[in-house]
DNA sequence: TGACTCACG
DNA sequence: ACGTACGTGAGTCAG
């Protein structure tokens, strides 16, 4: 067996990464990194894959080569690379040196040459070559012991395409030798190679297959067939010298293949680790034989169990200039408290002298002492504090919260957390909760093990050490405000939320289980039945055989691993294929049993409640997000799934009050546009799509038929969503030339919303971010992608995102002004769920209208806009009658 | 773990 | 010509 060499060229490969991966990848720190990435992942392939022995990448160097020597011209038509990609170059170079790997570079000289002459350098070692490249340039290299692989990335899958002599010449019709004389003929447009004048690819392949060379090819020069060659040959045989000898890949360069330093070793270095985490290179680091922990970061902490110590410490901490505080717990049990003030980091754990209640009740004390403090999470602490501080006190609080700072300044990053910010704002690396926790999670901080309370200690340490340079940086992007204002009182109303938790009935949605299960049982008989044999209907990869490949639908493919049979297929099929319309209905009753009926009552407590987390800082807009489980998804749209609401009820004596915005985002467009019409339209207090109908139409209000209405709904949500033709067309399944006259014509009845939404494009342009009323940012660095369909969508999002942030930010004023006249005035209301534009409300009954009056009022004051913010409220027995 | 599908606003 | 509606989270399959 041969020794192999391993070749990358390391400019291509990387360029061709860039437009394999989404551009709107980036690291904390805002780099652009999905070059990096994707390069890292076909380096990776190829070294499980090919088992090299030796290994180097090639770079061109800037410098002009000998080519722009020979023909100044030379790749002079070539436009520059986007800042995105250029910028990911070095942070590559740097990489590979870290990883260890050897980069070759010569001054007059291009990779393409290194490569040429290295590989000929190994062959005469007896050593075979793989060239891994972007592009078809080294085809010429091609031989017995020199292969060329090029990645191919064809619907987000990479392939790789492997070019022997035998490959080239059943592509191109030609041996790796002619194929330098090949190019000569045809020219290359992206390097500049001119070529013959009027010959192309196909003519050059003919006469080089008819004549071999252009030596022979000019012996016979009278046969030769289109006029047109044959003339461009005679007029230029310099200008075919001088191609040639441009696309001529040199085989002597001034590199040497160095068996030493070529050596394949191990990449997964302490340095690339690093470099790998500062990335957000995530799913790349379990590669790591073990994990490089960088030098600890120099802190100290001190466990502390001794009672007056404790009590000095508190007293220190309610003293000192900054002071942070971190906790780990569950379900309002304290496990570690870390306090860090000055360069001292003190961990306690409840024990001994050292109860829970008193750590809490010091901790709260000293809080309402200091008043300012920071903490990662300060809604985790107050969940753990609110029996210890009332609303009132905390109002006085100024905590601010590490992880809501980082997410303010980069809410692209919907993972932030402590780690994150240390590397972020400090530049240094620590392990994260779950490399502390380990596989015990949580039960590793109940125990006490040494790392949750190193992990509790390091993150309060931290959110000190962060806090001056994260407020500097609100600051800068002028998002105090946001950040004082609306989302630090919201964390206390949020932990209020998740504390109190919402009732739901284990026994009704075991029923509405089983009465799902009747009806899946036969739809399941049935499509086996059409199907003609058993299979796994829940797999979306046997169903597409079933339906395309084994019973022909008509349909064909759609995804990158077979046949596509999400609803929009199915739907057009089940008029005529009853198979099509039983996997639709059968989809929907298992969705409801798993994810519902069967889902929800795990997370059934004790106390018979649900207790969901409201994540503030996992959206790119703004809003917020509802996990384990998710109770901003309760099935609503169709009658079958809005029975699982009956499920969910308030307490004994109780009722619910549940109130939503009614089309808040619409009201929000009308007000930042200032389109006249439409504030005109929603002063009437009329229809909004029946009005924008009759406009968009010409028809008086009362003879908008009901599909004009529909319509006119369809393009008021593409409006919102960041209009395109396409995707109006898909919405309304309508051809996407009728979807742009509905456009047109929308905008030429609102044409300051046509001025308005291409304003929040060139605003987006120009600042790199969309930005809501209240100031809050959201990054689109898509805008300055090459690639149209990138571009596009950062497009949608500059027009989105402002709608969808503003509409965020006034529920959350709304939540924080209902919470605290409730607190104030109807203390024995709960506010437990918020759905993006609803809010719903736990009551005795006795103050149910009180509620509902109180809760419409704050939620219409919330923002005073050009147009009326509207809600609509019932009471209810349930969350089904309430809403 | 990622792809697919589908529930919500 | 390119390829899409904006924002989420969870269950399931398959490699």
């Amino acid at each position: 067996m041969k020794e192999k060499l391993l070749l990358i060229d390391g400019h291509s490969i990387l360029f061709r990464a860039f437009y394999g991966m989404p551009v709107n990848m980036t690291a904390a720190d805002g780099l652009h990194t999905n070059a990096l990435y994707g390069f890292l992942m076909i380096l990776s392939k190829m070294l499980d894959e090919e088992r090299p022995d030796y290994m180097a990448v090639t770079f061109d160097l800037p410098t002009p080569t000998f080519r722009h020597k020979l023909y100044p011209d030379y790749k002079g038509t070539r436009s520059a690379a986007p800042d995105e990609f250029r910028e990911q170059v070095p942070v590559i170079r740097s990489l590979l040196q870290e990883m260890e790997i050897p980069v070759v570079t010569a001054e007059g000289y291009e990779a393409d040459d290194l490569m040429g002459t290295l590989s000929l350098q190994a062959e005469q070692g007896g050593i075979e070559t793989v060239i891994l490249s972007g592009d078809r340039d080294q085809l010429q290299l091609v031989d017995s012991d020199v292969t060329v692989v090029i990645p191919k990335t064809k619907g987000g899958q990479t392939t790789y395409l492997r070019y022997t002599p035998a490959e080239v010449k059943e592509e191109f019709g030609v041996t790796p030798k002619e194929f330098i004389e090949l190019k000569a003929l045809m020219g290359d447009s992206s390097d500049n190679i001119p070529g013959l004048p009027g010959v192309g690819p196909k003519t050059a392949q003919k006469i080089m297959e008819s004549y071999g060379s252009i030596e022979n090819a000019y012996a016979h020069i009278d046969e030769i067939k289109p006029k047109k060659a044959k003339e461009a040959m005679a007029d230029n045989p310099d200008l075919l010298r001088l191609s040639k000898e441009l696309v001529t890949i040199v085989r002597d360069a001034p590199v040497a293949f160095d068996p030493e330093s070529f050596r394949v070793g191990n990449i997964y270095t302490p340095k690339a680790y690093e470099s790998f985490k500062r990335l957000g290179f995530k799913s790349l680091l379990g590669r790591f034989e073990e994990t490089y922990e960088p030098s600890e970061v120099p802190f100290e902490y001190t466990s502390v169990t001794d009672l007056s110590e404790a009590e000095e410490i508190f007293k220190e901490f309610a003293d000192a200039d900054d002071a942070s505080v971190a906790v780990l717990f569950e379900k309002y049990h304290l496990y570690v408290l870390a306090l860090a003030y000055g360069d001292r980091v003190y961990v306690m754990t409840p024990g001994g002298f050292l109860t829970e209640d008193y750590l809490l009740s010091k901790t709260a004390d000293a809080v309402k002492k200091r008043k300012s403090f920071c903490a990662p999470d300060v809604k985790g602490l107050m969940k753990l504090l609110m029996p210890y501080l009332s609303y009132e006190e905390f109002k006085e609080l100024k905590p601010f919260d590490s992880v809501i700072a980082a997410y303010l300044i980069d809410p692209l990053k919907s993972d932030w957390a402590m780690d994150a910010v240390s590397q972020a704002y400090l530049g240094k690396t620590i392990p994260s909760a779950k490399e502390l926790l380990g596989k015990a999670g949580m039960a590793a901080a109940a125990s006490g093990e040494e790392d949750a309370l190193k992990l509790c200690a390091l993150e309060a340490y931290t959110a000190l050490c962060a806090h001056a340079q994260e407020e500097e940086r609100l600051r800068e992007t002028e998002m105090l405000q946001l950040f004082w204002e609306i989302e630090i009182p919201l964390t206390y109303v949020l932990a209020s939320m998740e504390r109190k938790g919402i009732l739901a009935s284990r026994e009704a949605l075991k029923e509405y289980s089983d009465s799902l299960s009747e009806r899946i049982d036969e739809l399941q008989k049935e499509i086996v039945k059409d199907a003609g044999r058993e299979f796994n209907i829940n797999s979306p990869k046997q169903l597409g055989e079933i339906l395309f490949g084994e019973m022909k639908l008509p349909g064909g493919k759609k995804t990158k691993s077979g046949y596509s049979t999400a609803a929009d297929v199915l739907e057009k099929l089940a008029p005529a294929y009853p198979i099509a319309a039983n996997v639709l209905e059968y989809r929907k009753y298992t969705k409801l049993k798993s994810t519902y009926a069967d889902g929800l009552p795990s997370y059934i407590e004790e106390d018979g409640r649900i207790h969901t987390s409201f994540n503030q800082t996992i959206t790119a807009t703004g809003r917020l997000s509802s996990t384990e489980p998710n109770l901003q998804n309760i099935p609503m749209r169709e009658e079958l799934g809005r029975m699982i609401r009956k499920c969910f009820y308030p307490a004994e004596g109780c009722v619910f009050v549940d109130a939503d915005y009614s089309q808040i985002e619409l009201r929000i467009l009308a007000h930042m546009s200032g389109d006249e019409k439409l504030i005109a339209a929603y002063a009437e207090d009329k229809d909004i799509h029946r009005i924008t109908a009759s406009l968009v139409f010409h028809v008086p209000f009362d003879e908008v038929t009901d599909e004009m209405r529909r319509n006119a709904k369809a393009v008021n949500f593409g409006i919102v969503y960041g209009i395109s033709s396409f995707g109006l067309s898909q919405g309304l399944s309508i051809t996407p030339a009728e979807a742009r006259s509905y456009i047109e014509r929308y905008f030429e009845t609102y044409p300051e919303i046509k001025s308005f939404l291409d304003g929040l494009i060139a605003s987006a342009k120009k600042n790199g971010y969309a930005v809501s009323i209240y100031g809050r940012r959201r990054p689109v660095p898509e805008l300055k992608a090459s690639n149209f369909a990138q571009r596009s969508f950062g497009e949608r999002v500059a027009m989105n995102s402002p709608i969808q942030g503003s509409a965020a930010d006034i529920m959350k004023i709304a939540m924080i002004r209902v919470f605290d006249r409730l607190k104030r005035e109807l203390p024995e209301a709960n506010v437990i769920l918020q759905i993006h534009d609803e809010i719903l409300v736990e009551v005795p009954k006795a103050y149910a209208d009180r509620a509902e009056e109180l809760i419409n009022e704050e939620m219409t004051r919330a923002a005073s806009l050009k147009v009326a913010l509207v809600t609509d409220s019932h009471q209810g027995t349930d969350w089904y009658e309430a809403k």
